[in-house]
DNA sequence: CCAAAAAGTTAGTCTCAACTAAAATGCGGT
DNA sequence: ACCGCATTTTAGTTGAGACTAACTTTTTGG
């Protein structure tokens, strides 16, 4: 080859950074994420989190989750009071709006435009979202013409975290006879996403309970112009709209189903 | 299969396999998975792999690579003689050209499909690639109808870790006047990309050195219609392959050029 | 209202993958 | 053949993030 020569462009990617544990988009690290994701969806529902509902979501021993969440706690991303629980600072909630807006992000790209299975699309997301920048999260976005919801109905909050946080009821609680449109499953749980497009019953689809079983007996569904039953515990875990027939220009879905967008 | 309820199906993700450390695609960490490639490469080059070119490959400390040696040697990537370098074993290259098949599959997806710029998209790979299980890579490089090379003309190995280790000349070794086509250049150089992309240098171009200056001065091409001067370390870091009039139905490149297509 | 159970925390240990400093080895030149 | 220098390895430390075992605090049921 050439001679000699060769110094300044061409070395290659000499002065690397020097950061020891692998950093992700955010500059948190992928357990760090999850722990902020998992406090994210249970301090929503309940106001703060407990130790061992974290514990549980992550797979981990509850006293991992009290060492990290004291770390977390004093990089300013929790408000921590022991024996008490924990919950989301500004900052906090900012870096799990971005994992969760990555997420599920990937997972609608990956089911739309790649045509991943529905039921796999979870667990691939899952370790994409810490690897995927924030640039690359915009570009699938845009190709999309930017979703607001992920394939299981979940939705996507925007770039500047806001996200939409009504609360929906299941299955388990439609009265009889009310037709709704399903609006949300959870990702996690590959099994039941198989049944459910088994089924044919996908974010969209109308439904209707015809019967139900007393003592958490098997319900009767409409799905379509299919009738067909169902356990308790899958219909919980399936969360619907009623349909309301529109009268008045008024869009109140019910005076219980609290509308907060919050951001 | 309507009654009796499911409580089986609807249990979330409760038994996590309780691995520690986080694991990717191989059962590899991403760690290892860096070592394993930048070895490959630098054996591949020189037949064996010294501790020192590891070590600045991976911008980490010489004693870093032989703790990190050690452990592939013991787990059976890595053939190892103290003093001596390493090579990968079989085990080895296999692990390494899944993880460089992962990494260049993801690059030609992220520019072809997603239009990520061409001097970005290492960098995103090189995260991503970690992430992305095998199916999800099969499924972008079917989405592409399984190119061979990537936007670098880097050759990307099959599935079953076949690959094309042709070696190519550089710019500063092509006889003038020799018309050839630009095969191949490093990705992970950003800047020389976002030049190449200027002067309108990408595989697939014709070039034809038209002239050098002694002394490693400046170098003359003619890039399509263009004539334009380069230093010398940008020469040696494009490659090309001549072109040959095709006289014969022979598809010999070059005595020297050895085709040799392992796996 | 108090005791037992449940939940949470502390203390101490482990592994991975990095680091620095010091010792060992290999090699080129005379 | 040997000296000096570059390369490599060993030894010992560090930090993140997990674990178990033991202890403390809170909650709950009688």
């Amino acid at each position: 080859m050439a001679a000699a020569v060769r110094h300044d462009v061409v070395r290659n990617s000499d002065v690397k950074s020097r950061q020891s544990k692998s950093i992700d988009a955010d500059g948190l690290t992928g357990p760090v994420e999850d722990y902020l994701k998992a406090i994210y969806e249970l301090a929503t529902r309940d106001g703060v989190a407990a130790t061992s509902d974290v514990a549980h979501a992550l797979g981990v021993a509850p006293a991992s989750v009290t060492g990290m969440i004291r770390r977390l706690a004093a990089q300013g991303l929790l408000d921590y009071v022991r024996y008490r629980g924990v919950q989301l600072t500004p900052n906090g909630r900012r870096a799990a709006l971005s994992t969760i807006r990555r997420h599920r992000v990937i997972e609608t790209y990956l089911t739309r435009v790649l045509g991943y299975p529905w039921d796999r699309v979870h667990d691939e997301a899952e370790r994409l979202e810490h690897a995927a920048s924030d640039a690359l999260v915009e570009c699938m976005s845009a190709a999309m013409g930017h979703p607001t919801a992920d394939p299981h109905g979940a939705p996507i909050p925007t770039r500047d975290g806001r996200v939409d946080e009504r609360e929906h009821r299941s299955l388990a609680e439609l009265p009889l006879g009310q037709r709704a449109r399903m609006v949300l499953v959870s990702d996690k749980n590959a099994e039941l996403l198989r049944y459910l497009a088994d089924i044919a019953l996908q974010p969209g689809t109308e439904v209707t309970v015809t019967n139900r079983a007393p003592f958490d007996g098997p319900i009767t569904l409409l799905v379509g112009k299919k009738e067909l039953m169902v356990g308790a515990p899958l219909a919980s875990q399936v969360l619907v709209e009623p349909i309301v027939r529109a009268k008045s220009t008024a869009k109140k879905t019910s005076p219980s189903a609290r509308k907060r967008t919050r951001g």
